[in-house]
DNA sequence: ACCCAGGTTGTCA
DNA sequence: TGACAACATGGG
């Protein structure tokens, strides 16, 4: 193991402060698997071909880089909309009508959907049928460790879909990813053969983008969802899962049987960010700060 | 030891 | 359509 030497710290300049708390939230709530705090309490991971370092001061957010693995800057400020488009969006979501969502904007502020790459996300959201993020960031750790190519250190690119369709048994399952194993076989033997499945997959309509990536084994309507949301930046996309299913239910006081009607709820009341609002209601409700406590 | 997890799939009425 | 069990694995 080769240890990283990385650039200075600078500032990447955001419209928008970002406390700790949002930054953690962001980088290790579920959005990507990748991310992980080293013994001073900074965030590295793998960002496209590079290796970038992240940490909080004072509401800034710092970079720096390793020279062996160079991420630019205009990738990072795209990765974190240090522009603020969403912080546009953010201010037209119902909040100023809907006290729940109000909290839930409070309790994270300046939480965003960071414009992750298409193909980590699929694979990530694959594995997290009856998972705890805890250990879908383990089985993603586990196929970049196992079958990856290496980007510096230790750190190694996740596996591409061919060398996934042609993983042994014993190589997917070393990297424990029991049932879902087959998920990802299986969708790497379809993506395999389309290089660019990003480029034609990103031309669809949402609605046609979710219905397609549900065409994938292992994807239903909530994967599909979330590789919309996070990897394809379709802000309208609403993904319903357990969290979302309690925290409409307690809330907002729906009492669907249904994921879809909760989807429904979701893209009629918060609109065409949906997402957005999503991530901060699941946020909220992870943390135990939906509801005010009594 | 026991329960459950950012669900999906297959099966049966 | 709708309900329901099976699915592999590991942390609490």
């Amino acid at each position: 193991m080769t240890t990283l030497s990385w650039t200075e710290w600078r500032t990447l300049p955001l419209s928008h402060p970002v406390a700790e708390k949002t930054l953690a939230e962001q980088l290790d709530g579920g959005q990507s698997f990748r991310w992980e705090k080293d013994k001073d309490g900074d965030w590295i991971g793998p960002l496209g071909n590079s290796i970038v370092g992240l940490r909080c001061a004072k509401n800034n957010l710092e970079w720096r880089t390793c020279f062996s693995a160079v991420c630019k800057e205009d990738f990072l400020s795209s990765y974190f909309d240090a522009q603020g488009r969403q912080a546009m969006l953010v201010d037209h979501l119902p909040w100023r009508s809907d006290p729940v969502l109000h909290r839930a904007l409070k309790n994270f502020p300046g939480l965003r959907i960071l414009k992750h790459d298409p193909h980590e996300t699929l694979i990530g959201f694959l594995c997290s049928s009856n998972k705890r993020i805890l250990q879908i960031r383990q089985m993603v750790a586990n196929l970049a460790n196992q079958l990856g190519e290496p980007i510096a250190g230790s750190i190694n690119q996740l596996p591409s879909w061919s060398v996934l369709a042609q993983a042994t048994d014993a190589e997917l399952k070393a990297c424990a990813l029991g049932y879902r194993a087959n998920f990802i076989r299986n969708t790497a033997r379809v993506l395999e053969s389309q290089p660019d499945w990003v480029g034609e997959f990103q031309k669809l309509s949402t609605p046609d983008l979710i219905e397609k990536l549900q065409t994938l084994p292992g994807v239903g309507p909530k994967v599909a969802a979330c590789v919309a949301l996070f990897g394809f930046q379709r802000l309208e996309s609403f993904p319903v899962d357990t969290w979302i299913v309690q925290a409409l239910s307690s809330a907002y006081g729906l009492n669907y049987k249904r994921p879809v009607d909760f989807e429904t709820f979701g893209r009629i009341h918060f609109g065409s960010a949906a997402g957005l609002a999503q991530q901060y209601l699941f946020a909220s409700a992870r943390a135990g700060q939906l509801l005010p406590s009594a």
